[in-house]
DNA sequence: ACAAGACTTTGACGCAGATCAAGATTTGGA
DNA sequence: TCCAAATCTTGATCTGCGTCAAAGTCTTGT
């Protein structure tokens, strides 16, 4: 269920990601329409849970600004974050009826919604939506895999520049800058969140992140602000040759 | 390119996987029918290569016997195996060109492959195809991230607990046996293979799987024969309650 | 049936990353 | 503005798993 301190923003939004990425690219206007009627906004406070697993999922939608994170957890406590979400991914499972992570605003967050029985209905008529969640569903199979390689192979460094260059390529692709250049970002992510998702504790993420300061591959201001004087060296770092990760 | 070793078998097979799970459960005659044209068989041997990551994908399909393992290589030779293919596993892309991984025969291995051009076709004009591929690949997907928690946050005797009750409970449901009962399989993989599933080296596979032996969690016959005298137990080790993993 | 190769087990030892601990820095609320 | 809580860094030590090595056991072909 979505948690009471969400709340609705304007119903208007042009850059809606779902609108270019999913659905309204293709439509015809009747269902553009339709697509309207049923849509609304959420918008959750950084360190808020959007979905708790195993609640029942009444919406699917998108990430219209913020970053969230899907997060599994042992009875034990230990938890490892299979997903990051960042602006114009989707959230959510045509077919299925309850959540299977836990998913949580680690910024503020502002998600377009749909609601979930009319889309599905609207799925089955229109039968390109269906093709371009599979789309985007294999996409995000894809970004899964590479993060078992990821997990399962390499080092703590070759892990957090893996995580970098994967943050980078996508701010830069959000901000429109040519990779390559300088790039510039602020980490959305806290240490422990970074741990997280890399299968490591927070002491060691610190570390890491200090040695490939010390070594040049990274600059911080603060604690959080980052650049990449050289791509191709995080790359190197990464262990992934030049072409680079699939995480979406 | 499919290897030069495979040969057609024989291209009747009633019990053909995609039949009923994929496919023909809900297809109209005619579609039915389509189907059968553009479908065929391809055998291989323990060892050979179906695909090899990048070649061009000229089919899709599923396994109808034997095992195939999905396998990432990195330029140093580390790999990572990301996926499992048991019998009724789907294998390939709609919509995608070239292949993101090699495909791998770990057995004897026969596929039903259906080209692949035409069965995109048949997808557009066919939409409940479409769903049930998007119910697919959202069970890989989960299936994925679920393995993801096992390579990020699992200890090595977690993680061999864990693989043996995916295949224990695989196994059961393709014989047909009731979880909960003795259970016995052969194992399909070698420590090797293991390893690579589980981010670990061979030598520790061997001996996580000779502690748990000792400790009367599983019991061995040879090197592959295995049984699980009591699955709740196996579960409990594998730090999964009860409910268990849901790998596919 | 036997030899050669593939697969597996077990042991000894080292190291990457976990754990435990103490401070330092940043953030936010009154 | 200042205090408390959250976040981050760094150090010391421990340990699970990797590495290297050797020997045992299956499998296969001739």
């Amino acid at each position: 269920m979505l948690n009471e301190k969400s709340l609705s923003v304007s119903p208007d939004c042009s850059e809606c990601p779902i609108r270019h990425r999913a659905v309204c690219a293709r439509c015809e206007t009747d269902e553009l329409e339709r697509l309207e009627e049923i849509k609304y906004y959420r918008k959750f406070e950084a360190g808020q849970t959007v979905i708790w697993s195993g609640d029942r999922m009444e919406f699917v939608g998108s990430v219209v600004s913020g970053i969230a994170t899907l997060t599994q957890t042992m009875e034990d406590g230990r938890t490892q974050m299979v997903g990051l979400l960042l602006p114009s991914d989707f959230v959510g499972r045509p077919g299925r009826s309850s959540a299977a992570y836990d998913v949580v605003a680690t910024t503020d967050l502002v998600m377009c919604c749909f609601r979930k029985a009319p889309f599905e209905e609207m799925m089955v008529r229109t039968p390109h939506i269906a093709q371009r969640l599979l789309e985007m569903t294999l996409d995000e199979l894809d970004a899964a895999r590479e993060w078992m390689l990821v997990l399962g192979r390499k080092t703590a460094r070759e892990k957090i520049a893996s995580l970098l260059s994967i943050i980078a390529r996508r701010d830069a692709s959000i901000n429109q800058r040519d990779v390559g250049d300088r790039l510039t970002f602020d980490l959305p992510l806290t240490r422990e969140a970074m741990a997280d998702y890399l299968g490591l504790t927070l002491e060691t993420v610190s570390r890491q992140v200090s040695a490939l300061r010390k070594d040049g591959v990274i600059e911080l201001e603060g604690k959080r602000h980052v650049t990449i004087p050289d791509m191709g060296r995080l790359l190197e770092e990464a262990g992934d040759d030049a072409d680079g990760g699939v995480f979406a």
